[in-house]
DNA sequence: CTTGAAACTTTGACTAATCAAAATTCTCCA
DNA sequence: TGGAGAATTTTGATTAGTCAAAGTTTCAAG
């Protein structure tokens, strides 16, 4: 059985992959996703290399094996299932699951998870939007752009909200308090390259205005 | 920060405390508890005593001090709190439930488990009728008897199953196909020495007989 | 009392995870 | 191409928890 710090490092691998795919994960950048200092991260990498869960290149950094990713897929599985239900049953603030999920996913049993799997009807995607892995592993790809790539020749175009890319809960606050929830409807109104915003209209003729660094992370489907 | 081994020498403690109030806790007992060896134990008890968590006396055991009890408790408030959460909303078998919150108590958050105390409207006991200490953790002190003391000269009277002091899995599932699940009625109706075992009656009629080792087990209330 | 078995403690060693700081390697720019 | 500076690895130490086995203490039975 992997220790849940092992789950940790690989959980961090694959969410670091998927943002450069095909390419290894830093030691540095591991160290500060994981707020260990790079020699343990160096540590680490050899002893995952050594259980067939990492190729390891010095100096390069690592990238997960099947072995691994299957390992990192299960964990990220239990961890946004989790989300979900903390969210939808326990009603908990989706501001708060992550930390709380971040402790959970290391200690519920395949059991438990399996039911919360069924309690919420085998869901696709957790409260911020991302993918819930299914129990076989497999991963829905979902294609969105964010709001700051529209904008550009989209002004005007209706877009629901699909997906959060920061959980931290302050982001997750201003989300909240603007009302881009997931699901929620937005159209961008302007863009002002000088100021580095761009400005939105939300449901009910609201209207708001955003960073393009926090447009960002706003990810939206056209409707 | 107690790590989650400190939790569960201090709850172990507790518990076997409550068995034989006043007395310390042998090292030996608390090896067997938690499988792991003596040596072990004596180091810990060391270190607990150093944290000043337990009063620890050479060769004779450890008890626990105002702050090593008020630990102990929060861990079983969670514990218990865990087990009927599983059971009334996550709809797991109570014959599940122990093992899942032992490792569950460790990772939720305190407010998590108020979420979950307000969902479960404060109960006062978990799925097996062991009380579940308050917020403020206090400890309700209920006093039965167990279905091996009747049958003395209570042959007949009339209770219902309020505890059952044994948490392992084999032993629930007899509970559980003999029908003594907490808050069913039962009632005594012979006493066989020689056999050593007691016959009961339960709801409907129906009868089974049980050896008096496990009638030990089952607390009752009369009614 | 004495003594021997049972219970307990001590000792020395190990694993997992971590850090600080020194040593090494890489990379890119002048 | 040759450093300088950044990133990485190495080294030496530390902490928590654990075991096996050797050494003590306790206690009850003779």
């Amino acid at each position: 059985m992997a220790t849940s710090t092992v789950e940790d490092y690989l959980k961090a691998i694959l969410l670091e992959e998927e943002r450069e795919p095909g390419s290894p994960v830093a030691t540095g950048r591991l160290a500060t996703l994981l707020t260990v200092t790079p020699g343990t991260v160096t540590a680490m990498l050899k002893t995952l290399a050594d259980s067939g869960l990492v190729a390891y290149e010095p100096y390069a950094g690592g990238l997960l094996t099947t072995a691994g990713r299957q390992l990192a897929l299960h964990v990220l599985r239990r961890h946004r299932l989790i989300e979900l239900f903390l969210v939808q049953i326990v009603g908990l603030d989706w501001s708060e699951v992550h930390e709380e999920a971040e402790r959970l996913e290391h200690a519920v049993s395949e059991r438990l998870i399996e039911r919360m799997d069924e309690m919420l009807d085998r869901p696709a995607v957790d409260p911020h939007g991302d993918p819930i892995p299914t129990a076989a592993l497999k991963v829905q790809t979902l294609d969105y752009s964010t709001l700051a790539d529209l904008g550009a020749g989209e002004i005007g175009l209706r877009c629901r909200v699909a997906r959060i890319a920061d959980q931290s809960p302050e982001f997750l606050r201003l989300v909240e308090k603007v009302g881009l929830r997931p699901g929620r409807k937005v159209r961008v109104t302007a863009r002002d390259e000088a100021a580095d915003t761009l400005e939105i209209e939300l449901d009910r003729g609201r209207r708001a205005s955003l960073g393009l660094r926090a447009a960002g992370k706003i990810f939206v489907e056209r409707v």
